[in-house]
DNA sequence: CGCAGTCCATACTCAGTCGTATGGTAAGTC
DNA sequence: GACTTACCATACGACTGAGTATGGACTGCG
């Protein structure tokens, strides 16, 4: 973290080419990750690429699994160090809510899901958080049954409103606006 | 409706091109909507296309033109109909959960919204189905800024589902989960 | 019958992109 | 100081898919 984070004269490594390569994903989607479009990006030609991926179906497989290793967990392992249980599902809500960068990735990804090698990432990734989701939910009263789909429904809105407000861009929410909504949230699908 | 039906050896009108491509993006998405692919599915040649369209993007405007406006209406005119405003909205969220084809579509549309002429289409598509869920939502009792938020959570968590359990194949519903799910969604959504 | 308009086939051009082949340069290593 | 290794440039081949040019076939109409 010293000396490869901005795009001097410096030598590439595969992990730059994984890192820039998830950040144009954000940015434009899967679909725009092309060879010579990100060499040009990082100021180097498609000679470098080669060197360190044999294609770029490879490239993209390094980036989603790098995406699905360090992606997670900074929130969740937070969120269970809350004593009350009653108080994780909320607290969840309003830190998810303050989060920016993951989303635009996973909204991209969203957007990607014609390409086989994103699809079993995704799934991965939605149905783990789902299965947290589903332990809070219990820890927080509701019947197993309900967890489940309580659960399913929560993380169905999350992404929803990703397409929708992120994606779309629709009602284009102002920062109150958004607040109302979220603890509107809060108030509907968490037990009180 | 009479002989334009079958794909036999006759002669093919832009509408012919318009709905098979609907029904080429419903099956395999917007990225597989190729000239040559599709003059494929439809027995001719690259010849007849451009006879019927300037360009690919044109085929696209038109279909998702098309796509827009004969798309909706139906079930929303019926539910008008019932009486009692309180039964519209479980009656809504179980007739739209029978459907199959409707939502491929839009599905479909979900994952192309890096493409710059589907991302108008369903704004205006969506912003107009949580506008009509919102007065719902009014007619159903709730006050003014709760009937807003509920609309978009509802909409939010049916594009979220369609991503989720059906371009994801997450969860794999059966058909008696499938219904538990949409029961659990009218009584957490809907109020009593 | 002949002609014009409609619809389609064939054969191209052109641009974008993946992947390869090969040579070049800077930094270490003995 | 020659030699190896890591990294990159350049040039090329091949494929894919959009769009064009042009001619042929069928149909209705006078």
């Amino acid at each position: 973290m010293n000396a490869t984070s901005k795009p001097e004269r410096n030598r590439l490594s595969a992990e730059d080419w994984e890192l820039a390569a998830l950040q144009l994903i954000a940015e434009q989607g899967v679909g725009a990750l092309a060879v010579e479009a990100l060499a040009r990006r990082l100021g180097v030609t498609k000679g470098s690429f080669y060197w360190h991926f044999r294609t770029r179906e490879a490239l993209l497989q390094a980036t989603l699994e790098r995406w699905e290793q360090y992606g997670e967990r900074e929130i969740i392992s937070q969120i269970e160090l809350i004593a009350d249980p009653r108080e994780r599902l909320p607290e969840l809500f309003r830190r998810v809510a303050h989060e920016l960068q993951p989303h635009r990735v996973y909204a991209a990804l969203l957007k990607a899901l014609d390409h086989p090698l994103v699809v079993p990432v995704m799934a991965r990734v939605s149905s783990r958080r789902t299965e947290f989701l589903e332990t809070a939910y219990r820890q927080a009263g509701l019947a197993p049954a309900d967890a489940l789909n309580r659960a399913r429904l929560t993380y169905a809105a999350y992404v929803g409103f990703l397409q929708l407000n992120f994606t779309l861009g629709l009602p284009r929410l102002s920062h109150d606006e958004f607040d109302a909504y979220v603890e509107h949230m809060i108030a509907t699908l968490i037990p009180a």
